[in-house]
DNA sequence: AAGATCTCTCAAAGCGCTTTGGATACCGCA
DNA sequence: TGCGGTATCCAAAGCGCTTTGAGAGATCTT
């Protein structure tokens, strides 16, 4: 069944019927409740790709997930943030189209989107510090946000970010008050806008107590649970380790718990742990009392208000950018305590 | 620039371009050499949309995400599950539209997805054993592939799963030749195909011992990290405690360690732990020598395979189904050892 | 040398929708 | 009675591509 057909059935033009269908006012309301219900009896709907090719939209938002061959990692968050934007893609009649691709050949990929017209917009997930996404997109006018920022890029744009800044500077402050003085902070991969904020947090508190930071104690890689175990029995093992630990990833923390009490440690009194925790649906942080002590920040909610972010965008280009800095909240589990002089 | 300007710019009709981009005999290689290179230059790309309408075929595939609003759980298998079939889907030219959807509006989207022409096709996740979506899809003729079976359909459809029940009933083998009698399963949840099976496994491998089963030490819920904590508490704190747990996933897997070293227990000699085995990026089971001891099947490789299986059944719908049972391998490490009477 | 056969190219129709620019009927008003 | 103004509806063009059916040349038969 399609427009010509059900319009023919109808008795009425392919005009009207169009026009009943999609609200516009020169229809009387007692054709169109004609239409809307032979619609709804024969099962009728418009074809989306007709719809796109006649209007310029395809309602299509593309997600483009950089993988590498090299390190297969595939980063866990993306579910939940993809569960956010796709209510909201779903609520306003968007579809989600999600490319997973070599890093090297994303600009090729923001290109082909904008001539093949595919997409009306994209989200640009874990921007790097030094990122030319944001500009070749701006170039060639495919609406965008991102999820996060990228310190180089200058022009306006929309993203939505957490303040990693301020929530790292928070927990590690919330550490030294406990009287913690080697705090060691397992970190993402520092070419990374956020991880590279999220340093500079750590670094300013200690500062601000007149400590020095410590490469020892400092690690940057991808947060896997096997790099949480590495990095942090490596630490634990120095003449003189940590006492505390600042973790960028719940998945992470899983493995540095894993080496605290591999170690014979009790995690809580011998050693403290701060997590930053994304409120993943299946790793949940406890259920009344949070287990780890975390800076904490949805990455489902991220998803939801970037994608209608996004939305407002494509449907006013005009209109100026939207920026959002959310806070993370701190909440103190039983992960943390004073520091304790070890024997 | 689209094919019009092309054709003009390089004094062809239309026809002749298009055929010479899409490798059609009708042109000669030479003219072909000029069109080729002229689209390069110009950066020409066919309109996605437009070409769709022309065709009838959309070249995206749909990947269904059933979520709910009371349980927010998204399953962390997805994203690399997407990840490897996206990268298939790359390579043969289609796109992936990932949809987020309540399951009681999963079939009104699947009727959508074909009366409006959205998807070529669509892969199944999560088949529960009573499924209705299969018997759906078949009838209004939407090519589909399923990512693990259901129970309750019989006619032939293609299929990719992992033999849950061997690995499960090898799984629950392996503890009892180790001397242990009491074996708790932490399964998910027990609607979904892949957990019933593996359940049958597991009283197979009892039956086979005479053993009986035994309700208490048999928990199904959803795979998170909690759950598992909270089942593996429970059970430890019997009268009649289990002294070898088999557990559904990783991630579950997490949290009943943490109840088992919460009580003060060695894993891997006062209790051990055989576990299911996805090989998420994120959350591997060692490098060299795996922590756990794992029923393994690589959950990236199942989406490649599908995705191929999709894109086969798209191009020549009269092929017969396929169907492709995985062996999981069952790796030895650490988390298992004899039973041991307890004081 | 004329007809038959290829080879290469093209004009035009069609995919299913939206949207422009009228047409038609009906109303009140002078 | 006739005229502008609404309220409804319609025919046809157009979105950018593929594909059918056919037409020129060039090459080959006999």
């Amino acid at each position: 069944m399609n427009l010509k057909e059900l319009a023919s059935k109808l008795g009425l033009s392919q005009t009207t019927v169009s026009r009943a269908l999609n609200g516009y006012p020169e229809v009387s309301e007692a054709t169109r409740k004609l239409v809307v219900e032979a619609a709804r009896l024969y099962g009728y709907a418009p074809n989306t790709r007709a719809k796109a090719l006649a209007t310029g939209n395809t309602h299509c938002i593309g997600h483009i997930i950089p993988v590498s061959e090299k390190r297969e990692m595939v980063n866990p968050i993306f579910g939940d943030f993809m569960a956010g934007a796709g209510e909201v893609y779903a609520q306003n009649g968007f579809e989600m189209i999600v490319t997973m691709v070599e890093e090297d050949q994303e600009d090729a990929l923001y290109r082909s989107f904008r001539t093949r017209k595919s997409v009306d917009g994209v989200v640009v997930q874990a921007p790097r510090m030094l990122d030319h996404r944001l500009g070749l997109l701006s170039d060639i006018g495919l609406p965008f946000v991102v999820h996060g920022r990228a310190s180089s890029f200058d022009a306006p744009y929309s993203w939505l970010d957490v303040n990693n800044r301020s929530a790292f500077r928070r927990a590690a402050r919330f550490l030294l008050d406990l009287g913690h003085r080697r705090i060691a902070l397992i970190n993402g991969l520092e070419h990374m806008d956020f991880a590279y904020r999220r340093r500079r947090g750590y670094e300013d508190a200690l500062t601000a107590q007149g400590i020095a930071s410590d490469p020892d104690i400092m690690s940057t890689s991808e947060m896997t649970e096997g790099n949480g175990y590495a990095n942090a029995t490596r630490m634990l093992g120095l003449p003189k380790p940590p006492s505390a630990f600042l973790v960028s990833s719940m998945i992470e923390t899983v493995g540095v718990r894993r080496a605290v009490e591999e170690r014979g440690l009790v995690m809580g009194s011998d050693v403290s742990i701060v997590t930053y925790d994304d409120c993943l649906s299946y790793l949940q942080n406890g259920a009344e009392t949070p287990i780890f002590t975390a800076t904490r920040s949805s990455v489902r909610e991220a998803g939801k208000e970037l994608a209608q972010m996004l939305i407002e965008r494509i449907r006013n280009p005009q209109s100026i950018p939207q920026n959002r800095l959310l806070e993370a909240e701190l909440l103190v589990g039983s992960s943390t305590g004073p520091f304790k002089a070890t024997s």
